[in-house]
DNA sequence: TATGAATGAGTATTCATTCAT
DNA sequence: TATGAATGAATACTCATTCAT
């Protein structure tokens, strides 16, 4: 059962893409069945209660999606990047630059995160990437040792926060690309070690 | 007209209460009147549009009931600090403190500021407070230069992050002073002036 | 899209005709959802919001399914009667006398046009229809010169009273007739041109 | 118990004030016990349902209170008129020159008797007042033989809407002056006699 | 008298879900 | 697959009335 390829098949991606405008649009609160139906083109909610085995799952069903856009936007930058730091800075402005190319997506996915809270996976598996980067570039001298679990919340949070409201003031390009250096500097001086760092 | 006195009247302050508490466990979004009133050990939710002219009301009253509880706290032990670093630190510890004596409150409030957004007034104030001790503390050569908003926006949200976790996971008051100390440790680092760098 | 049929797809038609029933027996102030759904069968008044956009929506299906009740029992008789005067009699003839044939259209739409006010088109249009007559009426000297809409007025509320009250008491056919006779007479002399008219 | 005297007590009087003023601004429809509380100055619907038994012990008061205005009115001027016609055209036009003195009290009145319906003493009042002026007329030959019963509902109803529509569009008092002379032209045209009446 | 509080039924509307076709 | 219909619970809010003080 339900082995499905992986892009969606038609409908279902319909749909999902459906839910992400309404909910970029509206929040979170006011993403309901019939509003998702009615953007889908559906004329009845029911299609959506058939392809999905409920809200969550239709949720979740976005948050996959959404995360499989922002990776194929932010790997390629990040892979790019050399060392502990250089990569923070990287995914630091790509997730920002993000809102540029794909604000629908950006602003739903932190309504999402907001509401989903720490039920799904998608919010602890940055949360343990993050983590997992801290500790290894602790173990390489790129950062000085702090509690990689409160600096991973913190800063994906600030991160949210700063992306989410360029996102709401429809920010331009530049200003983003400025944004992001400047949290990225932010972030990268809270972490930098003692002395001098791998940089 | 409707002098009410600063402590709210009895039942007034009992709806209060119940509703920071079912906000605290069930999150913003299931914060319903019934919720409350069932909570507060009413028969009806009549009563609680007797006492409050519309949700947004009672949720306003809540927002200024938690913010009272926190300046009590807080205003104390940031008063007590020196400089701005000092006072951007002792806000910090004192509110992730907080959570050991208010953790409803605490809890409450960030869903409320999470989902009443840039709306509230709570919320843009503290986002100014902090943005004004930024540019006073730069002016003052205690924090480099940095884009005022986007750090403000950033810590606060950094900061209500590791305290909604905390909160969830009911740590205990050394874990918490740990916790706090950890994250100002973060902040002062990322606000701290060019000279000097450890870097 | 919701290309309806001419008459009333299935349950929005029996929905209608409930709710014409409801406001027959109880008056406008009562026809809520909840009674309209119990007198329809319905389980819910989630059904009713289902095919109806509001309380206005059903209230405008309601009117739009009895005027065109009326227009079927009326027209045809007014459409044979010759000369302005001979209309006019008609019109109040026929009204009153549909009496007895849909009571409870009836009653609803008097209760309806009384609430609705001017509001509404309905009441306009059978307003705007007898200035309309009237004015051609005095330009071919059927009717005495007069404020057409003063006339228009007066005319339509008695016949609305004359016809509720004859609804309320369950008049017979026979007593309809002679009532319809009578008010025709009434309203023929009061219009009538000041020496020899049409008539 | 309840000998009143026979101008109301100085609250219930208050009471009634209110509620005529809330029912002509907002319709029947909207006239609760809050708004009427609120608007008498009162800080509790409990003061309304200790001094009338009930909102239709309240409604009757208003009724009550509104005829009493009506007939300061319009008496003097009935009586001054001589004849049955020339009473009959002084009622019709006093009543349409009481939009301008007392508006609120017009306005109101005919909500309440949209409202109230025939349950009402009061309609039933004016209703049979006007039988028997036809009847005694009759019998006198200033009017000609028409039911009188159907034909009181007409000329009431008639002038309730006139009165209606020039209350609500504020008509000044010259045009109300025509309007009644019209709306009496009109009707007593409709209830002369075939030949020469005693007009 | 007057107040403030309380009640319980009532309002229209929205929701996710189910199901027969 | 897809539709339209149906359900029943939930939403915030208003209502007239009652009652202790």
């Amino acid at each position: 059962m339900r082995a499905r390829t992986f892009t969606e098949s038609g409908r279902r991606a319909q749909i999902v893409t459906a839910a992400i405008e309404v909910i970029a649009e509206g929040g979170f609160a006011k993403a309901s069945f019939s509003r998702i139906a009615k953007r889908a083109g559906l004329s009845s909610t029911g299609m959506i209660s058939y392809h999905f085995a409920g809200k969550d799952d239709l949720l979740a069903a976005c948050v996959a999606e959404i995360e499989q856009v922002m990776r194929a936007f932010m790997e390629p930058r990040i892979d790019a990047a050399e060392g502990h730091v250089g990569q923070l800075r990287a995914y630091i402005e790509s997730n920002v630059a993000m809102v540029g190319e794909h604000p629908a997506e950006v602003r739903a996915l932190i309504d999402l995160v907001k509401n989903a809270g720490s039920r799904s996976e998608a919010v602890n598996g940055r949360l343990t990437l993050f983590e997992q980067h801290f500790r290894t570039g602790q173990k390489a001298g790129a950062f000085r040792p702090f509690d990689t679990r409160a600096v991973a919340l913190a800063f994906t949070a600030g991160l949210d926060a700063v992306v989410a409201t360029a996102a709401a003031e429809q920010t331009g390009p530049a200003e983003l690309a400025r944004l992001g250096r400047e949290l990225a500097d932010l972030y990268v001086r809270a972490a930098a070690p003692e002395t001098k760092g791998e940089r």
